[in-house]
DNA sequence: ATATGTGCAAACTGTTTGCACACGA
DNA sequence: TCGTGTGCAAACAGTTTGCACATAT
């Protein structure tokens, strides 16, 4: 992985704020210093962080896509009234902390991604 | 909220399988009963069951979202390589007794829905 | 030198929506 | 009857991609 200007910004960017961003806000904070990059390098470019490890995604029932530099495992709890995006470090099925902070929870969806029984045989 | 056939179809096949479809699967599925049913009827009734709680969602990271017509609390477990999703009723952090299955865990997303403490303070 | 990345614009895909008509309560 | 739901098609939003050129190594 070549390591560019644009992929530089826009890795340095996620790292600096402890936040949640989608590919839109990422290209505007970036252009302010790239002013001619494009939201299609943007795009390459968090895929391939992903892919890479360095950052992560966080799929909400929003319609875009959020990405966080802060890669620890965590736990995300997605804002129904302000879409704002929180960061908790409880694990597990008991959030009592959470709720005790004055955050009600709705719903709450764990998914694990990888490779099934039947496809690591076949490999 | 009305009860119409086409609701009613919809539902009765999500809660028939245990397996998670997108929209236009569910769309081919509920046309074999109700041919002239159109794909905005299947995401309509789709959004409304879901605010009503008869299903869920299951965001995953596939550009698509799943629905699901088994709604108690569990995990669900999206391979990379088939691309099927799995449910588990483990809960929480320790997935031990999945890799043990077989399954190989890449990663592990939580995310909780609700209301901000912020945004209770205001209502 | 050359493989990888870029900007641009067009294409693609999943989802939503406006409209006139239909139907369940 | 009347408010909610439907089919259809067009619109939308987020994301991906083909191309010719640029750049990191």
């Amino acid at each position: 992985m070549r390591l560019t200007h644009q992929r530089e910004e826009i890795l340095s960017f996620l790292r600096s704020k402890r936040a949640h961003y989608n590919a839109v806000e990422i290209y505007d904070a970036v252009r302010e210093r790239i002013p001619n990059i494009s939201l299609g390098t943007v795009y390459r470019n968090l895929g391939k962080l992903v892919e890479d490890g360095e950052i992560i995604t966080v799929e909400t029932d929003n319609r875009s896509i959020y990405y966080d530099g802060y890669i620890a495992p965590h736990t995300h709890f997605v804002c129904k009234c302000c879409s704002q995006i929180f960061d908790f470090e409880e694990e597990g099925q008991s959030f009592k902390s959470i709720s005790d902070k004055g955050f009600t929870i709705d719903k709450h969806r764990t998914v694990l991604y990888g490779t099934c029984t039947e496809c690591n045989e076949k490999n």
